[in-house]
This record gives structure tokens, C-alpha cells and sequence, in this order.
DNA sequence: TAGTACATGTAACAGGTTACATGATTGA
DNA sequence: TCAATCATGTAACCTGTTACATGTACTA
């Protein structure tokens, strides 16, 4: 169900089209949900027909016509009446720890060059939620009250991304002393 | 297809049942994975069939027989090829944080007590794996090469939580500045 | 002239969730 | 006596992935 409510949270600001959702899961909100262009469509017909999401079909010449999504008074009440409702944590899946945790099935190199990869990937979509930082919060004293919320998720984004490249270093500590 | 080799992993050491792998996904590694008994049964009737586990059943009374699984010698080169395969980052998706992104629909109270519970859940979670490295790992310097990887594994687990922890306490002393 | 961005979509398949079903044993 | 644990499974459904399809405009 919360890819729908993943939906709807963008639209609360202003229209999209499922296009414009998909490059905004892949990019500027990677860091709490991702989708790919696909799942959105399927799932933003679903919406119109629930009356959630109102479509305004724009004209193009040459590529297909674009569809502007708005959430509808309905689609406000369901997400807020999501938002209040309690949940649980999200569960973990990471294909890296699986791999770590039969480490030493494969040459040591092997783990250690697969190590410092995540950690240079880590890095970079560390940089990039530094830049949307700089980029829409770079004032935090003087936020809206909306951009406030949206500042501390992207907080969490970051924290994580950080929190990943020490546990790769931790872990690339502990074989070198070897 | 991770879920296999998350399997296979699990059959390294040596067999299980599903229900115990179940247990296991849901307890002491539940920091890389997590699946429902049914998803792991019919994985398992599927690497059976691939020849990558292999079925001993030992009957019971009053109850359905057990099926242990063990890995093959396929299953086990399968496993060492995958984990040699370099993969990409697992992408985020957490009910809490698209919550969190419009959480100026409700009313702060209620996003406060949220926060609080889930920073409660974290805390249970990161006591658990104490237990489990208390258990498993009391002596990080004398570990075997296997435990080394799964104690750095479970590292990456008590991070992730205490990581989580702290960010809840960051965003609720934001809030209590009001 | 090759690749990327724009913008939508169908179809088939794989992976994950929820509900239902059985039935003995153990502990609070 | 009620709930939890043990131990398997079927069926229906929903969610997510991959491949294919179309066709323009702009940039390197």
C-alpha cells in the first residue's frame, strides 16, 4: 500500500507527471522510497480510478501527451489518515551482508574490492543529498514548517549514507590488520 | 533472486528446516533479510529442484514430518559464484520516512509519539543483537575466519539501529526546541 | 551519428503478503 | 483453559522486475 501513499506525498505539493515521478523516486527522494516507471503508471491508474489522483491531459506534438496527476481532497484525506496511522519498522534485505556473511567463500581481495565499491557508491549519493541540502535547505533556521519535515528526512538520508561508509572503513580496518 | 542465495547461506553450516529458517530470518540475522515461512517453502521446492539443496525427511508423530535441508556441492559453487558477483547498493523505501516527508498534515503530537515508538522498536532491536553478539561473538580478537564475517555483519546490524536511534533523538529534540 | 532526455505504455514473469488449514505439545 | 510453539502446506492476491514498443529533439 505505500507506494500509493509514496505517490500521493509527492503530489501534495504539486502536480507530476508519472515521468516527473519516477526521475524524483530515482533522485531527490531516493533516500525513502524507489519505483520504476512502471510500477508508477499501473499504480497512478489505480489512484484515478479510487478518485485518490485527478488527471489533466496536456497536448504534445512528436512524443506522447502528458498526463498532470494532482491529488484530490479524497487523496488528502486517505494519505493524512495513513500519515496518523502507527506502523512498523521497515524490515532489512541487503544482498551485501548476505555476502559477507559467507564471506569466506570467495579470495579476501575479492570481499575487499566489493567493499571499497559500495563504499564509493555510498559516497556519491552522500554527495548528492549534500547538494539537494545546500540546494532547497540552505538556511535550516528559516525553513516552513513543511520544508522542516522534509529537512530531517533528508537527514535521515544522510546519516545513512555516512553511517554506511564507516562500516565499510570498520570493515576494511579489520582485514588490513591482517 | 537473493533470497535463494540468502537460503544457501543460511545451509552453509547446516541444514534446517524451513521453519527454522524462518526463525532464523526473523531473529538472529533478521539485520540482512527476512522472508515468511511460505515464501521460504516454496524456495525451497524450487532450489531442491535446481539441485542446489538436497531433502532428508525425518518422520514424526502428531505432527507434520520434518524436511531437513542441506546444501549440495552445486548449490554450494552456485552460492561462492554469487557472492564473488558484484552487485549495486539496496535502493531505501521506509513507511516512517514518507510519513515523516508530510508530516505537517497531522498534528505534531501525533508524529512525536510515532517517532518515539519507533526509536523504542530500534532500542529492542539493537538489545537483541547485544544478546546475539554476547552469544555468538564474546571474544571478537579469537574468532574463527567464518565468524569474523558474520561478526562484522552483525556489526553492520547494532549500526544501523543505534544510527536509526539517534537520528529519532535528533529529530525529536528539533521538535522540542518549539 | 550515437546517445540521452522526454513521455507513455503493454505483457510476462518473479517475488512477497495474507488468509486459510491441520493438529499435537508445552507453558502461563 | 488459552496462547504459543512446532511444522508443514495451498490459494489468491498484490507488488516489483524485465523486456519490448514508439518516436521526437537535442547534445557531444
Amino acid at each position: 500500500m505505500a507506494l500509493a501513499h509514496a505517490i500521493l506525498a509527492l503530489l501534495v505539493d504539486s502536480p507530476h507527471t508519472g515521468y516527473e515521478l519516477a526521475k524524483e523516486f530515482d533522485g531527490s527522494v531516493g533516500y525513502f522510497w524507489n519505483a520504476t516507471h512502471q510500477q508508477i503508471y499501473r499504480e497512478l491508474a489505480k489512484l484515478e480510478g479510487q478518485g485518490w489522483v485527478r488527471v489533466e491531459v496536456i497536448p504534445q506534438e512528436g512524443r506522447p501527451d502528458r498526463k498532470r496527476h494532482s491529488i484530490t481532497d479524497l487523496g488528502l484525506a486517505e494519505l493524512s489518515h495513513w500519515v496518523a496511522t502507527p506502523g512498523d519498522i521497515a524490515p532489512m534485505k541487503d544482498d551485501l551482508l548476505v555476502k559477507m556473511f559467507v564471506g569466506n567463500l570467495v579470495p579476501r581481495s575479492t570481499m575487499m574490492q566489493e567493499l571499497t565499491r559500495h563504499q564509493h557508491l555510498h559516497e556519491e549519493r552522500l554527495a548528492f543529498y549534500r547538494q539537494v541540502e545546500q540546494k532547497f535547505f540552505p538556511e535550516v533556521a528559516q525553513l516552513s514548517q513543511q520544508d522542516r519535515f522534509r529537512y530531517l528526512t533528508l537527514r535521515r538520508g544522510i546519516r545513512y549514507e555516512q553511517d554506511w561508509i564507516a562500516w565499510c572503513a570498520e570493515v576494511l580496518a579489520a582485514f588490513e590488520e591482517e
